[in-house]
DNA sequence: GATAGTATAAATGTATACAAAGAACAAATT
DNA sequence: AATTTGTTCTTTGTATACATTTATACTATC
């Protein structure tokens, strides 16, 4: 079918403006750790190194500004937004907020196909921990959620839900390289899952909370320790 | 004193880049409904209206887009984002969260001062009512939930919170106009202030949670009214 | 008369040019 | 020697020019 063929050339070559592509390469670079908070943005600089005219580099920065990644100083220019204790603190209590929200609704909207899909998501990520392949971890923890986040059927939680969940990475998410965690992270699934499958609001809503409140230590014991050797 | 006269200048001069300049004339259009959905944003016939050049008009239109006021189709340009039902049910859904959330740091947080703080804007609304004057109304509904949010103690929250309120008067709330949801407003401040006084957070929640979900059936009915209208 | 094709116009995407503000450094004056 | 002033250089803010794509209208042909 030459529709059929067309639409897989569209998605083999989706058209993306310069600004996206620059976008998402600073986005990725502040998130992980490449431009360090405080750094400036300097737009020729970038330009260049990007091999692109200040424009969509100047389109990129207003973006990345809205999301609260880079700072603007009048007449000075973009910098890296810092990262503090309390902004973590923050972001993670509205997550856990929203989070809870997000179990909630799925409690009450979830039907048995989706359950049945998260209950595949759920092996598949225990077979990926089996595996010992990051990549394929991290993916597979990333289904799981997408899945819930899916039946929430609120379209407003799943972008916000996301924009946190990427926002974790800059605070040096390396959690899932810990052995340890890998595994209560299968049980947490699991027991999540049996929550979602009795619409049971309220253990849901603890699960899901002890599950942030654990990755919160976590990070927090890195931010630390990094802080300190940055000092 | 010198120093304070050069202060007060600049608060009266205050830098503003053009962008943000158009940032706010565009946003205040969409919400404002001079600007209708799906009418679409010509680079050059804004320019030329506003009297600026395209690149401010394009940065503006990048942050609208990250707010989700303004749809991008590439090559084609922008429109202003359709608002249906569907996203103003999903957009309180989250607000209802959010704000159940907010009182209930508030109930957590709250110091004696910040309390009498909130209770003279108590006072100066239930004045406001009285006075028959909108624009003081707004302002003083406006100051009595920043003091809320500011008592969180949560900037993270306070932003969203903050957010979701302009986006609500896109769905032309004119809610204040209504001579009897003035007066319910003035006993649901005071009920509200009383429970965060008590450190209720459930009744903080519960009177939250009423009052956005009356602000809901008033605004559904009067999209309702405009759709029909409009079709 | 309808349809297809081409040409023209208009809009976005991108690059570059120009203006102005700010920082850094050097020189001069006290 | 220190401070201040002036100059230059860098960088942002804004405008404009160029390229590419898409929409539109007109003409020619069936």
């Amino acid at each position: 079918m030459a529709k059929d063929d067309l639409a897989s050339i569209m998605k083999e070559y989706p058209y993306m403006p310069l600004r996206d592509v620059v976008f998402h390469t600073l986005r990725r670079a502040i998130m992980q750790g490449d431009l360090k908070p405080g750094e400036r943005l300097m737009e020729i600089k970038l330009a260049n190194r990007l091999g692109v005219s200040r424009t969509p580099i100047r389109e990129a920065i207003r973006m990345l500004e809205l999301e609260g990644l880079v700072t603007m100083i009048p007449r000075k220019g973009a910098q890296v937004a810092e990262i503090t204790e309390k902004d973590l603190k923050d972001v993670l209590e509205v997550r856990i907020g929203l989070e809870e929200l997000a179990v909630k609704f799925v409690c009450q909207r979830i039907n048995r196909q989706q359950l049945e899909e998260l209950h595949r998501a759920a092996r598949s990520f225990e077979e990926a921990v089996r595996s010992e392949d990051l990549t394929r971890l991290a993916e597979a923890d990333v289904n799981f959620h997408d899945l819930i986040y899916k039946a929430t059927g609120n379209e407003r939680l799943v972008q916000l839900l996301n924009n946190i969940r990427e926002q974790m990475y800059r605070y040096r998410v390396e959690y899932l390289k810990d052995e340890e965690i890998r595994s209560s992270l299968i049980q947490e699934h699991n027991q999540l899952w049996e929550a979602l499958k009795d619409r049971d609001e309220k253990k849901a809503a603890r699960i899901t909370q002890e599950h942030i409140e654990r990755q919160q230590e976590y990070i927090l014991e890195n931010i630390m320790a990094a802080d300190r050797k940055s000092e």
